[in-house]
DNA sequence: CCAATCAATGTAAACCTTTACATTTTCTTA
DNA sequence: TAAGAAAATGTAAAGGTTTACATTGATTGG
């Protein structure tokens, strides 16, 4: 059994108010007073209990972390990012994974009332409505990744589309024309900014990316593996293979080993995020670099400035970059030397 | 704002008490008091606040989860076998990070008081009394992976020496004798477990390891990339690099690359853990597989034991099996052809 | 030596629920 | 139709805190 507030106080033969006094450090109490209470509090271990605290006082000292996911390093590195930012202010972190089903988001959040002072949602597939209604009025809301445009809410976006359209331009550039591309599900907003980006670095050059090179995976290792293990197949093999996340890059990077082909000489592999992990492949994978766990920690400074300025400001929209991480496992294409070997073979 | 059951109640023109009884579903209310108060509920949008009813009910349908870091594969799959385990009983997740630091666990603990029905902590750092002195009394605690041998509490140890060992067995059979570790923290139980077993298995063939060839890293990927730079410097190099995690394994093989070599042609590697990303690098990494999501959700249902059946019964202390995922990242060592290679230096 | 001031401490309301017990309303049945 | 039972609803305490306000005791100035 736990002891309170209260069996300190009888114990030091003084009211709670005075232990509570002590217990904060406002106030001045006696000290000889507070060392008799403090005597108490180390006897008896007692520890306060913050739920109630919170209670009153209306501040948990927690936030909300609700992700898609808490698999993989994407993920991991997101709440990693979070939980820094979080502590150095002393907070804590309450995370919870919805699997895109709002069923579970409804229920995350209404886990939260009350236990924390703000959430942070990242929610790149379940659609505005049913977000926006379950969304708490009473405490600041951080939008990461979302489909809404609902200007109400403080929103961070990672520019996926520019993302993808610099990795095309780059493939494009390294004479690529055929390239396939894992998208994650359909309705995925990143998915479909990042398969926005590409079409339009083709448009851009007055090229039409070929439908049926787009191929869907759902941001898994195992659907990059599968989807690969198709694309192989295909009479006319695409160059290069564009992954809309690492995880699928690393799927594909298994298939195409296992068919006996190399990376980058016999096709070219390219991911997005650019997960810690993405250097130590090898090749060592190019991919767009996303600052993830930057994300976390913006999210969670975002949420502080609303917490502390009580910024009725309009809420703020971040467009969060991208940066090329060009490493080994794309290659340039000698179109000359292709032509030739088909002369050659005419 | 956000309204309370009060208001609810003002609003329907009931009590309170009908209130709470048609949220919790319980109780026989008329269908059309019921029906009037949900129409309200709706209306108003309220939301229960679940940190007053934990207060009152004792019960916070939370489990905690501290972990040593939120950083990386391995710790990202703990969370998420807890947390489908403790979704699948309608319960949430808190998780926080202590960084190996006893004063963020006092911090992570106390936050957690009244918080959670129950905690889950993983602590392979600190020591028993530091821990000890901060566990909570008042909820089931399950201790994973803890340099304890406190026998009041419920523990779960995953076989680290016998791991280590069977791997070390399998370089020796493979004809490896100068082989290379890369631990952990000095303090650290599982470098500490991992280590022995690999001493052991020398040991048992009458063969003593060489100690100059053991490495300190920190089960980082960066601290595996750097021992292994100094290994590589060896005169004698060592034909096998075993590290005791594969983070570091990852930054081993990143190492040997960049230095011109091949695995496992001209050295061989394997990890431990055998995290989800093992099976994709190239080559496939020789690993011992820890049940890593498994730990997660054992440790989630000893906490369920505990909470549903008030078992008062002594604590169970668990001992969890590794088995070899034998992959191509270690080669066999043919001694004769070295001899011969050195006869004809001779 | 008394009133005024100030420091130290105590009292009780508030935060938002749930629920045992009390009360009111409705329904049965003689 | 009245009494008694059953059903529906209400009242208030409890859970563990914080804090505005009230009270006590000591100190100071006249």
């Amino acid at each position: 059994m736990h002891f309170n507030i209260i069996d300190v106080a009888k114990k030091a033969g003084v009211s709670i108010a005075t232990v509570s006094r002590v217990i904060n450090g406002s106030e001045k109490v006696k000290s000889e007073t507070r060392e008799k209470i403090l005597a108490v509090i180390e006897e008896l271990k007692y520890v306060p209990n913050p739920a109630a605290r919170g209670l009153i006082m209306r501040k948990t000292e927690a936030i909300g972390l609700l992700l898609p996911d808490l698999h993989g390093e994407f993920f991991s590195e997101v709440i990693r990012g979070a939980d820094e930012a979080v502590q150095a202010q002393g907070y804590h972190l309450i995370v919870s994974s919805s699997h895109n089903d709002s069923k579970e988001i409804e229920a995350a959040l209404r886990f939260m009332r009350g236990r924390v002072d703000a959430i942070i949602v990242m929610s790149p597939q379940v659609d505005s409505e049913i977000l926006l209604a379950n969304l708490p009025k009473s405490v600041p809301v951080v939008l990461l990744n979302c489909r809404t445009s609902n200007p109400h809410y403080d929103t961070i976006m990672t520019d996926g589309f520019g993302g993808a359209k610099e990795m095309t331009n780059y493939l494009l550039d390294l004479g690529h024309k055929r390239i396939a591309v894992l998208t994650g599900g359909e309705n995925n907003i990143e998915s479909q900014e990042r398969l926005r980006g590409y079409r339009n670095a083709f448009a851009e050059r007055d090229l039409t990316p070929n439908r049926s090179l787009e191929f869907r995976g759902s941001f898994t290792e195992v659907s990059g593996y599968e989807a690969t293990r198709e694309i192989l197949l295909l009479k006319d093999r695409p160059t290069a293979i564009f992954a809309f996340n690492d995880s699928m890059a690393i799927g594909a990077i298994k298939a195409i080993r296992e068919e006996g082909l190399k990376i980058p000489t016999d096709i070219s592999v390219c991911g997005f995020d650019d997960i810690p992990v993405a250097k130590f492949l090898s090749p060592s994978l190019t991919s767009v670099c996303v600052p993830i766990h930057d994300l976390g920690v913006m999210a969670v400074n975002r949420v502080f400035d609303r917490l502390t300025k009580r910024t009725k400001g309009a809420s703020a929209h971040m467009f969060v970059s991208t940066t090329l991480s060009i490493r080994n496992s794309c290659k340039r294409i000698n179109i000359m030397s292709n032509l030739e070997k088909e002369e050659n073979v005419a």
